[in-house]
DNA sequence: CCTATTAATCGTAATATTGCAATATACAAA
DNA sequence: TTTGTATATTGCAATATTACGATTAATAGG
């Protein structure tokens, strides 16, 4: 199948499954730790930053953009990325809550 | 391909990366949430929990437990699963370091 | 030993992901 | 208009993931 059963989960569960998809590669995780250390806009300097092919980076972009955590606005016949401020911070609101439950206090196994 | 290019990537990246792919499926994120809430051992009820197949959950927990996660001990011709304390806490804190960076204050774009 | 119960493994079909070459698009400068 | 530069899209090959039926282990209780 390949075929996740997202309805038999509820929303939350999809949309923290979806966030943590989008996590799940180490060239989107440089991506946004690349934005992060240069706190500020970046043109298209991740090709050369990141090892990959431009198309390559330009995918894993576009699927940055699509779950709303980064911004891009073109600026001449580069393009300009950044953090998308507001949904980063409701990202980690979500991610925090689940990442941060109370752990069992007794010693089960 | 299918295959992510690992080796241009740091130790931490990757290492983030891996968590992250490990929550990104639904069926995952909704057992390690049983575990939380019952918070205590669980042996075997997840397949009625979830609706998902018995191998399509066996497949899940052995996921879990590669990564370190989760916990299974047997208990007689059962397994009881629970989160991993130490390991948990030792993700969580590479998760929040990678999900809690600054932000940048000024309005880029 | 035999049988039932529980969980893991195997095998496989359907689908998704990754990476890139080739190409297309969009815009700036000459 | 033409040329160059930067990014997006398309198409495809290789591999990974998801799900489950069938089967296999492992153990408890007769």
């Amino acid at each position: 199948m390949g075929l996740a059963k997202t309805e038999i989960f509820t929303d939350l569960q999809n949309e923290i499954a979806l966030y943590a998809k989008v996590f799940g590669h180490p060239a989107r995780v440089a991506i946004l730790e690349h934005l992060f250390k240069i706190n500020a806009c970046v043109c298209g300097d991740l090709v050369n930053e990141i090892g990959l092919a431009q198309p390559t980076i330009s995918q894993h972009l576009k699927e940055l953009k699509n779950l709303g955590l980064i911004k891009g606005t073109v600026e001449g016949t580069s393009v300009c990325y950044c953090i998308h401020k507001e949904n980063w911070t409701q990202m980690k609101e979500v991610m925090f809550k689940f990442l941060d439950q109370d752990l069992p206090k007794s010693n089960c196994c």
